[in-house]
DNA sequence: CGGGAAGTTGACGGGTCTCAATGGCCGTGG
DNA sequence: CCACGGCCATTGAGACCCGTCAACTTCCCG
């Protein structure tokens, strides 16, 4: 899993139109906050639930998710993460993590110091609007899951998954083909729905059998995104570039 | 609904426990982005769904809350929102606001223009800081929301709700003789926990008759409290002194 | 006294959950 | 090379939680 530690300058997400660009003395002192890159597996542990840390992570690669479980055992995924997330923000707040954070692919990851982020605020405080950015824009997103859990039946809840984790492949410049990565399971769909496992294969085969979407070799292809959309009552908000730190 | 307008310095907020003080140049600066003061009746829309006011505010006194609705009228309640909350952070991330924000009671706002936010996090990176605490407590709220409508069922969600608002409601200084200020309705409850109105107040009724809370003159009781607790699984996690702006 | 908003209750239907069994895929070890 | 186990997907049957419909009451306020 080792790999070079690639520079924050020559970061490839940086390359992604997604991503507002940042100032050569932004980018020096971001540098300087790097403690070190960190390499899991597939299924390992970002953050514990109701551990404690202290460091803050940006994703650099892969796809990972939050969630947090009752004592027993039932689990509600809260929101998915991918590359230029921020992951342990929550944590800066609260003696404990609330959540915890489990890679869903082999994960890059971009370790600081948490108690530098007093420093950040201090010397560049463009940074720092850009963390409550992008601490806005998850809350923005655990919003959109809230809509789907809380008022939408479990055909518009899949529907608008389908949609949400194709959109958020392609701003992060995973897509290929008209296909994205999709490195979940129907237990992290139910996780995520708040569903059964059960309903929830039947409802994508459901959607599959009308020739809505196809999931092939852990890759997602929207068929007909139209219909998905109007199925969902999807509606996407415009945004402007987003911070990368 | 008009008063003589509160110097930040005397916020009767700030005599609570629960914020954290400010600095003599902090409170100066606070004060100046202050831009009126603005008093709305229950009911009030505070931020429509889907508008644009660019204007950002602390709810000062009274209660409200946050929601999304779909194009069929299903609505969502994402969050309750209590003195000393921001409201209107996620307009800044985006062109258009993705929630409406109602009164529940008569409030009072202190409203700052948006476009100052910069100001404050040039000027005082400590305010800016405690800005991005704010988003990221409220998005914790959302998450323990979250875990509630995905995976409890009804009685343990209103067991949730019960307990919640009751611990809010205290930590801002709203309750008194054991009981807490309660001003939203069953449709309230329902639409903020993914129920229907019926089985809300069949769940609700249950409770009562288990003696375990009392509503009375739109005031919650919590009569046994840790059974309460138990039922809905609840854990709350220790703090830091939050801020206020 | 009238009318509307909110709360309450019963009956019924259905969306979703649970239980259970089966098959496919794949890595591991004999 | 094949047997085996584990994980995941799939499907059916039945139960139950919760939603919908409808009627009625209570309360408040004009």
């Amino acid at each position: 899993m080792q790999m070079e530690i690639v520079p924050c300058r020559s970061c490839p997400l940086r390359t992604l139109k997604t991503f507002a660009p940042n100032s050569d003395a932004e980018l020096t002192f971001i540098q300087g906050l790097k403690k070190q890159e960190i390499n899991l597996g597939a299924g390992a542990q970002i953050l514990p639930e109701g551990g404690r840390t202290g460091e803050l992570f940006t994703l650099l690669f892969g796809m990972a998710f939050r969630y947090r479980t009752l004592r027993d055992g039932r689990r509600q995924i809260l929101n998915f993460l991918f590359p230029g997330d921020l992951i342990g923000l929550q944590e800066q707040i609260a003696v404990n993590s609330p959540h915890g954070v489990e890679a869903l692919t082999d994960v890059k990851l971009c370790a600081f110091a948490g108690d530098n982020l007093w420093e950040l605020y201090r010397k560049h405080p463009q940074l720092g609007y850009d963390i409550t950015w992008l601490a806005a824009h998850e809350e923005h997103i655990v919003d959109d899951n809230m809509l789907s859990v809380g008022r939408r039946t479990a055909i518009e809840r899949i529907a608008m998954l389908l949609i949400h984790m194709f959109k958020r492949a392609e701003q992060s410049g995973l897509s290929k083909d008209g296909s994205a990565p999709f490195p979940i399971n129907q237990q992290h769909i139910a996780d995520a729905l708040g569903l059964s496992l059960v309903h929830t294969n039947k409802t994508l085969r459901k959607l599959e059998r009308m020739g809505l979407h196809k999931v092939e070799n852990s890759r997602l292809r929207l068929v007909k995104p139209a219909v998905l959309q109007r199925m969902a009552d999807y509606f996407a908000m415009p945004l402007r570039a987003r911070p990368l730190i």
